[in-house]
DNA sequence: CATTCTAGATCGAACGCTCATTCTATGTTA
DNA sequence: TAACATAGAATGAGCGTTCGATCTAGAATG
């Protein structure tokens, strides 16, 4: 009677449960302004019951950044393995700001950056995928270019991954900052800055 | 006896002292990490004295915010008078890598979004300088781009404020998601990057 | 010049509250 | 019945904030 792998287990129902109204009380109230107690309800369960299921709060936290982290460790993934990765690493633009432009999403996104400051086991986590994103970017990133007939020293493609995901980061900053941004124009013209960082000779 | 502006008055001497101790906790442990017991041990006086000077610690945090944006008003006004905007854009380009690469800076800034995200007075703080600064940075690239000859309509310039904005707020993110950066590479793509941004015929 | 007065500066204990976490008791399932 | 799921009250620490007491510097007074 026991499902295995055909339907999650009770006990991951419940994790993530948790994980959800966690996800949400920390995009209203950040990782702690929201408590336990809050938490709880909104996953329609005990405080205590909680503490079944993660180790504290903090584990909760982990939990969140780390499943984040991987979603787009996948999506870097999809893109590497298009065939003409420079026009499906444009035509993900206009997905990738859509996705930046969400304040649900972007608040969390940027309730971990600040957190992975001081707080070093999620520093951990974030810097270690992070650099999974940037490796595989920077392949990516060199076999559009090699196709082009440009051959870059690994510094140099380095720092146009640094300017890449800078983009696409600070984009989820100027949502919060300027809530009215012009959708369209921004895609349009964020498309050619990454077109001419692509196809700049050096 | 008073010396009225030539010298700060013990009052200005005492709230200076409150806001850069709290600056200091707040970006070791966050704005609701941050207690007052820390910020008034480290400001050198008792917690009650503190509510001699802030309401609470929300005009705390205000106050840092608001001084913090009032900073980069000077700053953007500064390159705006320059003789030769372009030359001045793009040398200052270095000068502001710098700042968004320190980490003490930075991780002060990216505490600032979250809460602005959900706290309604910080937002507005942070949502009207930013609009100052969108509106003097896109007269400085229109007045730019037409020395070039080129025209532009109103949203295309604001788009292109917030390429170049985010650039600048993602390079603060990517100073806590990876440390190790080449900073002088970075340097020279994002130049590249701008001088692309500011030339572009569309 | 010495003394008194006073208003602001400063302290730190105390308050009420909320938090993360623990623990024991009860319910449920197989 | 044995093992696990769940509840919710209890705990103790820490928080932001308040408040009355003390201190101090300088003005007022004689």
């Amino acid at each position: 009677m026991c499902p295995e792998s055909i339907e999650p287990s009770r006990a991951e129902v419940r994790r993530a449960q948790i994980l959800d109204a966690a996800a949400d009380c920390f995009r209203q109230h950040g990782f702690h302004g929201a408590s336990i107690a809050q938490i709880s309800k909104s996953a329609g369960m005990s405080p205590g019951h909680i503490y079944h299921y993660f180790e504290n709060k903090e584990a909760i936290i982990s939990a969140i950044v780390a499943s984040d982290l991987e979603r787009f460790l996948t999506l870097t993934a999809e893109i590497r393995s298009a065939c003409n990765v420079r026009e499906a690493m444009l035509a993900r633009v206009a997905e990738g700001i859509d996705q930046c432009l969400d304040h649900q999403t972007a608040g969390l996104k940027l309730e971990i950056v600040p957190e992975a400051s001081r707080n070093p086991h999620v520093a951990e986590i974030v810097r270690s995928a992070d650099q999974v994103c940037r490796e595989s970017l920077m392949l990516t990133i060199r076999d559009t270019r090699h196709a082009a007939g440009h051959v870059d020293d690994d510094a140099t493609l380095a720092a146009m991954v640094e300017v890449f995901v800078a983009m696409f980061e600070g984009l989820q900053i100027r949502t919060i900052r300027n809530p009215d941004i012009d959708r369209g124009i921004v895609i349009r013209l964020f498309q050619s800055a990454l077109a001419a960082l692509l196809d700049q000779t050096p």
